[in-house]
DNA sequence: CAAAATTACAAAATCGATTTTGTAGCCATT
DNA sequence: AATGGCTACAAAATCGATTTTGTAATTTTG
């Protein structure tokens, strides 16, 4: 129900109703209202009746206590930090969107600032969210750089930092997926894209995949290997090193992207240089971001539960604002998901 | 620089410093510190070298004054509440991005929460934000149901409540690019995507359609029209409708979808049905989301300078809590970008 | 029946700022 | 020499809550 929808025609709308005019219609005091509507401890020592009158005049006034004035008494704020390097991108967007689900559920906002991996801005931004009082911190895919004061969980940040929890993925699941698909497919010659060096889940995952393919027998080519660099949450981001590849080899099979949207630019690229997907080259994405079912061709790709790990990341900040302990790491798991981007192989040219 | 950084190793992690232990170092009273940090008119009775005490003293402890007990005394929170459908999709994430970058930009910070066209929940967030303290709402694609109290400022919303600024795009200049576009290349048969009834552009994107189709002598066929209903940012939400349509009608050479993730699903769904895009249908989509230009085919699209929209509504927000007066609409202009998804119309089978 | 405990509240302190009012000392006027 | 105006601050009020302490009146206990 709206507060404005609250004033009846004939009551103009009223000011803002504080404890004290609450208290003054009640004829009551400040500290007894505040007992009771609290229900503090001392409030077993009132009487029902006087508690009901106080509770029915708090609800017919429409009384809300003033949420500057109770944070400075009660040093709580329900409010909590969220660090992003961009709001773009399907990535932070569903992360955020699980996060903020189970936040607004249990009554706490949050205060989003994003970065762009300046380091200077990542550190105050970290300064003024905690000037506003935010009880804790999430930090997505964000390099943290100095041990944080406050309860602290990072979604794809292998931060070894003491206190900070990670929502991380099983990434030798995923490597072994991503590559038991492909070599089922009977690829063989892979290339591989390497995240942005700022990216803190590129070393975790390209070190999974180096370990997978040596247990799978798969040697990798340290001449497929490309890396990515530019900050920016288009596909133009796999774009151009990927068409460099392209350019100068053509004997791959199969390519590795870092990520969904990376993978989009990439087959943009190879259809540049004349390379069909999947018939000439197969790609794998990563993430499974909500356009990647509807790309043409649609992307098989590792999907990540971005949702389900935003709301991990939530509930664990919530609990460890309670105390609550938790391990520094949270996996979650990834499932290839098989769509028209990757075929089998076919004799190379 | 942060502010653990501040303290030395010698010194642990000092507690907080509040203006009333600052002035105990100083030897003087927290009034008159909070006057000459404040530069209040009453400072120029205070010798420079007392003041130049005061500020070195403060930069030393790196004082900064209590962000509640400001609030409390100020009634300024330097917040806004913005209110979206969704946080995902490339549209929310454009716009958000420009928001972000003016506000933080100025200090402010902001608090996100999408309602996903609930009314109820539309009317909570927006009590609660007020609660908080917001100074003011920026509405994305969002129907404000009441009156608001507080400066408001809508991106893409045709609300007509008074005191609401709207940043709309030019429809008419939209819908005339578009269909001039798809006239030059000699469609006729074009069949049109309403957007859903809750998204606030629907109907007058339609009717600029309907005009300036008018205009340029274009007559609509009425069981061409198709009307999203969906609520998500995935491209599902064109693709049932789209489906049903080319399942029933095959004549049309030209598809005006709502918006770009639309027209993903749309051309997802005419190659389902064995249409070719843009050889057998040419595609339209709107707004010009970062990965339009990397879709295959590339999209032809009215691109909305959203990023830009976002920015203008975070400023002209700033200066309506100023007390500045502004317009009800504040207009944009599209572009056409043409791209591969549109071509001259075949003859038909 | 006096002492202790409980009832039912009010008064005052507190959170950490800002702002208004007050005041002691000094200098300059009429 | 009394009045007025500066100078340079301190004291106190205020914002709107919560929490601790206090206190009459009543009830229970020894």
């Amino acid at each position: 129900m709206s507060r404005n929808a609250e004033s009846t025609p004939e009551s103009p709308p009223r000011k803002r109703m504080t404890l004290k005019t609450l208290a003054g219609h009640l004829r009551l005091s400040p500290a007894t209202v505040s007992i009771i509507l609290n229900q503090a401890p001392s409030a077993k020592a009132i009487p029902a009746a006087t508690q009901k009158r106080v509770f029915d005049a708090a609800r017919k006034f429409d009384y809300r206590p003033d949420y500057f004035a109770k944070s400075l008494r009660e040093k709580r704020t329900f409010t909590i930090g969220i660090l992003v390097q961009d709001i773009g991108g399907g990535y932070g967007s569903l992360v955020l969107s699980g996060i903020e689900k189970a936040l607004l559920e249990v009554g706490y906002f949050y205060f989003l600032a994003s970065h762009h991996h300046n380091k200077e801005l990542l550190g105050k931004y970290n300064d003024l969210l905690i000037d506003r009082g935010v009880e804790g911190l999430i930090a997505i895919d964000t390099e943290l750089l100095i041990e944080p004061v406050l309860p602290v969980v990072a979604v794809s940040g292998h931060t070894s930092l003491p206190g900070v929890t990670s929502v991380v993925l099983d990434h030798e699941h995923a490597a072994s997926s991503a590559l038991t698909h492909l070599i089922e497919l009977r690829h063989r010659k892979i290339a591989f894209m390497k995240g942005q060096p700022f990216s803190s889940d590129s070393e975790d995952r390209f070190n999974a995949i180096a370990k997978v393919a040596g247990q799978l027998g798969l040697e990798i080519d340290p001449d497929l290997i490309i890396q990515l660099e530019m900050d920016t949450s288009s596909p133009e981001l796999g774009y151009p090193a990927v068409r460099e590849l392209a350019r100068r080899r053509t004997d791959f099979t199969a390519l590795l992207a870092f990520n969904d949207i990376s993978a989009i630019g990439a087959i943009r690229a190879l259809r540049d240089e004349g390379l069909r997907v999947p018939e000439d080259v197969s790609v794998i994405g990563f993430d499974d971001i909500e356009s990647a079912a509807f790309y043409n061709p649609s992307l098989t790709t590792v999907r990540q539960p971005l949702r389900q790990m935003g709301a991990i990341a939530a509930r664990t900040l919530l609990e460890k604002i309670q105390g609550v302990a938790f391990p520094a790491e949270i996996a979650v798991q990834p499932e290839l998901i098989a769509r028209e981007s990757t075929c089998v192989a076919s004799p190379r040219r």
